[in-house]
DNA sequence: TTACATTCATACTAGTCGGTATGTAGGCCC
DNA sequence: GGGCCTACATACCGACTAGTATGAATGTAA
């Protein structure tokens, strides 16, 4: 094996001195990239755009992907994906997962309504423009999808074990209804623009999520 | 005024003999264009292609039309505007808006779910792409939103009136909700491709809906 | 019938795009 | 220090795009 892999290279030290980083300037391009897709969406970004933000040029570039679809696949998974993960990582995985994702919702309200109110989010973006139109992309995103939804599952069923939620809640249904919320939150907020919309639809996603919990009436 | 207006030369009869049908010449490219948009989005939506499907060459388009754009604004308002409106009027209108809200969903389960989960909402696929990038646009789709909205606010509150909504909802907030469920729903649909993801999301709007209505705890 | 505006048809232009061909320089191995 | 692969840099190409210039055919009013 003479040729040390990626994950090799970019776990022991860069040294600064030299010109020629190549996990450096990978990085610089889906960070670029990420940015342009989120503004523009995949098919409307423009590669000399990433370059010029990135300082990289087009030889770099088609060094590190053989296309703009390669980069947009890479962009999907080790920018993407991990961006969706983070965010959800601890509603999915707590005791009770209808407070912690009520205190995820009201944190992005309060932190990133406007971002989100303007350039929408990036997977959901991705989703809408990519899916009908590219297998890859479709598939990568259905990933993402599935397994945000079977985590969400997983918590609410944890949350139903422990009574956290309501016992005659579908979980598989409920999952998928709250993550369309989501999005369809901030997609929606995009076209109003102000903050409103976003504000008012999540709080109809807090009441339907404080629905989940058992009730007075729950006997 | 001697020039008979578009609306006008509409109402009296055409004549089928001539070769000459503004009027349907400019119907064929709404249509023709709609369609293109609704496949690819506005900014991939290719003249080319819409000429092409509907037989009507560019000189006319330029005369019907003065750019790609104002094609894309009059496809706004005059296709997917109806196609919302026409959707939505029998539940924003009824005594229950509860009831006739569900039926449309259901409804639309069964008729559309393949076209919904393959191409989308052609008013939220527009949303997500144009609302960010383009003011004009933007604007357009967020009367349409607005009305929307409002008149489920009306509905919502003539429910209230008649003891078919629980009192204790907030109409803009469940409005809101409720809009961006459908359309997230619609639009995460396309990413999993199957109809499963539909169907569940939906599951979890139906029960939304319900849980709107006064229930046995309600005193 | 003449004059004129509307409605369309064809050929073309200018610009942007993704992608490639080719060249060069850093850096490890022998 | 010569050989050689990796990592870039630059210049360019063909395809496709929206848009335009020009003109012909049609319909209408006088």
């Amino acid at each position: 094996m003479p040729k040390p892999s990626r994950a090799a290279r970019a776990l022991r030290p860069q040294r600064p001195a030299s010109r020629r980083q190549p996990d450096r300037t990978r990085q610089k391009l889906l960070g670029s990239a990420f940015e342009e897709i989120h503004r523009n969406g995949f098919r409307a970004a423009s590669l000399d755009a990433i370059l010029k933000n990135s300082g990289v040029t087009k030889g770099a570039l088609y060094h590190h992907f053989g296309s703009k679809l390669e980069l947009g696949y890479a962009v999907v998974e080790e920018v993407v994906r991990p961006f969706v993960e983070a965010r959800w990582r601890p509603a999915v995985e707590s005791l009770d997962p209808v407070s912690a994702g009520i205190g995820i919702v009201k944190e992005m309200l309060m932190t990133r309504a406007d971002m989100a109110a303007s350039l929408g989010c990036p997977f959901n973006n991705l989703c809408q423009e990519m899916s009908p139109v590219d297998e890859g992309f479709r598939k990568r995103l259905n990933a993402i999808l599935d397994d945000w939804r079977n985590s969400t599952i997983e918590g609410l069923k944890r949350g139903q074990a422990n009574g956290a939620v309501r016992k005659d809640v579908d979980p598989r249904a409920a999952a998928a209804f709250i993550i369309a919320g989501v999005e369809g939150c901030i997609g929606m907020a995009k076209a109003s623009r102000s903050k409103e919309f976003l504000q008012a639809g999540m709080t109809g996603l807090i009441d339907y999520l404080e629905h989940l919990r058992p009730s007075c009436d729950d006997h």
